[in-house]
RNA sequence: GGCCCGUUCGUCUAGGGGUUAGGACGCCAGGUUUUCAUCCUGGUAGCAGGGGUUCGAAUCCCCUACGGGCUA
């Protein structure tokens, strides 16, 4: 039998996933390959393209490839929690007028445990997966690190993975560059699937249009949101909007012209239907509170804390200090040490020390 | 009814005889990106209309149209 016994890969079809099942099976561990549905790409049409969890084309793609590399491949349909947890929270908080990330919710609260309720069933002690991130551990606890690569670092989506899902991880691919991964591919006889491009589209969104999306799913709404005002801080009008459900803090395109700076929007007002806009200086805030935080490399934050924390996938990041607040053992608040642009409520904040993750939550409110 | 001033990409504007008519905002296209965004690079687009003067007119002159200001 195999040298390290057998081991649950989450396979997409994309070059990551696959060099990753391929690193664990020259490793010795004798590979089942796993891919999930998440939702029904029936109607989508054939787009190939790679995506860093989910993609179009992934169960067929995946299939192919395990089948080719002789691993045992399963398909594991979670459609049902996943519309119902994933689906319906990416479509409530865009009404409430927040910004979610889906990706990060499904990691946290679908992907993880329906792979370890499968990986039980097929008496696999690790799953692994084609994130670039690395696992480090302090006593008795592990926690997520950035990877090699820091251009393709995907720790921050793994923020609100719990020690047990943490314990039964792997992630081969952490150590490594993408063109490292890559050249891996193509050396391995995969040379079509090396050059795949990538692409980045939500899962369950394949032609990349969240607002199409959300009008579709939400009957008459937007009807019932067009014809919002744009105003600015002193509560002019500078013209009328789609709708506050389409748009995001921060963002500067598709406010249409006539101004002579950029304008962004600096706060959305559910309640009202406006959206106002504002300069970039406008954005900045000198702190946040973070709520659902899941503390990963210490039990506990001592208040003040430093740290350099993440607002944004791809954020560079700002020295911080974090204090707990009184009462909610899961709520922080966050101190910049230097003023952040654009902390949008809905999206992950994540809190590093040098490479390791302290932890991570979801934005509240900027203040 | 006399006498002045103004009109340049969709928007705000630079340019006052020889410019590939420059920039900003928008928009579009690429790049970065497992979310939404940001960001970077590139692109599209304009001299109100008609006559003159000149080797040459966005620029000088005249008329027309449309906007502002003193005066009967």
């Amino acid at each position: 039998m195999s040298k390290h016994g057998k081991i649950l890969v989450a396979m997409s079809g994309g070059i990551d996933s696959t060099v990753t099942a391929m690193m664990l099976h020259n490793e010795g561990y004798e590979v089942i390959g796993i891919t999930m549905k998440t939702w029904d790409y029936a109607t989508s049409g054939g787009n190939k393209k790679e995506t860093g969890c989910c993609s179009l084309d992934s169960i067929n793609d995946a299939r192919r490839v395990s089948v080719d590399m002789g691993f045992h491949h399963f398909i594991v349909d979670i459609r049902e929690e996943f519309g119902d947890y994933v689906i319906d929270n990416f479509v409530d908080e865009y009404i409430a007028g927040r910004t979610p990330n889906p990706c990060i919710l499904c990691n946290t609260h679908i992907k993880w445990s329906s792979l370890l309720k499968r990986a039980d069933a097929l008496d696999c002690e690790y799953i692994a997966t084609g994130h670039y991130a690395k696992i480090g551990a302090h006593e008795d606890r592990l926690f997520i690190k950035k990877a090699k690569d820091s251009n393709k670092d995907q720790s921050y989506v793994l923020w609100g993975l719990s020690q047990e899902c943490i314990h039964r991880s792997k992630f081969p691919l952490g150590d490594y560059t993408k063109p490292e991964v890559r050249k891996m591919c193509f050396d391995w006889g995969y040379d079509d699937l090396s050059k795949k491009g990538e692409s980045y589209e939500i899962c369950f969104v394949p032609d990349n249009d969240y607002r199409g999306f959300l009008k579709r799913r939400v009957n008459g709404l937007k009807e019932r949101v067009k014809g919002g005002r744009f105003i600015d801080k002193k509560g002019n009008e500078l013209g009328i909007h789609d709708g506050y459900p389409f748009y995001t803090i921060g963002q500067r395109k598709g406010l249409g012209g006539g101004f002579i700076t950029p304008k962004y929007v600096t706060e959305i007002r559910p309640e009202s239907n406006v959206v106002v806009l504002g300069e970039v200086d406008d954005l900045l805030r000198n702190g946040m509170n973070v709520g659902r935080v899941n503390k990963m490399k210490y039990t506990d934050i001592t208040d003040g804390m430093e740290s350099v924390v993440m607002v944004r996938y791809n954020d560079s990041g700002t020295l911080s200090n974090l204090y707990n607040c009184s009462g909610s053992d899961d709520l922080m608040r966050v101190e910049f040490l230097a003023n952040v642009r654009g902390i949008a409520p809905g999206q992950s904040a994540v809190f590093y020390e040098g490479d390791d993750v302290l932890g991570g939550g979801i934005i509240q409110v900027g203040l």
